[in-house]
DNA sequence: TGCGAAACGGAGGATACCTCCGTATCTTTT
DNA sequence: AAAAGATACGGAGGTATCCTCCGTTTCGCA
């Protein structure tokens, strides 16, 4: 959100650069992984090094802000399966579309542990809609019968992460380890 | 193993030297986590950066050394939980001690999926070792009927490492988590 | 158009990495 | 036991990256 906080709105190179900022940090992290030099950053998006430091002052700061992005596009996905799925299939549908995505983006799952354990604020809202439409795709399983009562949302997010980790580097076992988890999910023992 | 691979045995200081940058890497890693700077784990045992650099070339070479300790505590596990438990429950204890172990060791895990993802020579000694060892049990865990035939090693070894990094400081979680991936390991779908 | 606030940029101090080579220590030989 | 040769040590210093600080520039409002 390229607007200060609930102040006044960020004058227009600021948020200029900031886009930019954004955009460029996106692209070198899939080039070269998190740890690419920031320099190397502001030097892509044509501003100085104090001028990224000055919108992230740090490079968690910055890793959030790409992964913010991320996280909207997944919150969109689970809604949008949940109207285009029956309800017993939309949670596996939208775990699958995770662990893929996530496969897609080197890195960045660590990221998303690091923020998660953080318990950052940017993370805090993040964390809050994602939360809500995952909450809702698990609540139909669990009605639809194809998934136990007692799994939590926390449960998906923490096996999805723990997956795609897992996986990062071996994509043809993603799918059949997938499957076992959901099985898992599954059956009530 | 503080002998050159097969030659003649090191020269007494420098297997001592080796042997404190191991034990002081160790406690470092443990305090301050895996980007401890070298500089303080050299100073730590009383040597000079040099010296640090001649035994372990680069980073990754210390964490390796340091993780293969772990390594052979839990190959020794699982060959004590095969000769203490009934078949079809040796493999479920023994992923729930790697992964309580795991959890004692912040940060490590990633180093062991950074070791995991680059086929080290180091790593293929280690790996060789592992994957006879939950081989085995995995294997009687199958004719027991307890897990489903088409689990393989790896299968199970990543899916331990996922579960670690993803618990890593949610250690309540890591029970259920792993009972539920347990069942999923186990349902015939 | 002019002024104050906001943002820019990059120099430079600090930290960490890692190599290189003169010095010190050990081992073997006589 | 002493010397020679082999091996290992240590840390200075070149390089890379981080991140701050502040003089300069740009923007937006009146």
């Amino acid at each position: 959100m390229p607007t200060s906080a609930g102040e006044r709105p960020m004058r227009a190179d600021a948020r200029r650069n900031y886009e930019r900022l954004l955009a460029e940090a996106k692209g070198a992290f899939l080039e070269h992984g998190v740890d690419v030099p920031l320099e190397d950053v502001a030097r892509r998006a044509g501003v100085g090094i104090g001028t990224l430091y000055r919108h992230f002052p740090t490079r968690l700061a910055l890793q959030e802000a790409v992964y913010r992005d991320q996280v909207d596009s997944l919150v969109a996905k689970a809604y949008e399966l949940d109207e285009a799925l029956p309800p017993g299939e939309a949670l596996a549908a939208w775990m699958r579309s995770f662990v893929e995505s996530a496969a897609a983006r080197r890195g960045l799952m660590q990221t998303l542990k690091a923020v998660i354990d953080k318990h950052s604020e940017v993370f805090a809202r993040c964390h809050d809609e994602i939360r809500e439409a995952v909450g809702l795709v698990l609540a139909r399983a669990q009605e639809a019968g194809t998934v136990r009562p007692d799994v939590t949302v926390s449960d998906v997010l923490r096996l999805n992460h723990a997956l795609s980790v897992a996986t990062e580097h071996a994509p043809q076992d993603t799918g059949r380890l997938l499957s076992f988890l959901l099985d898992g999910l599954r059956s009530q023992s």
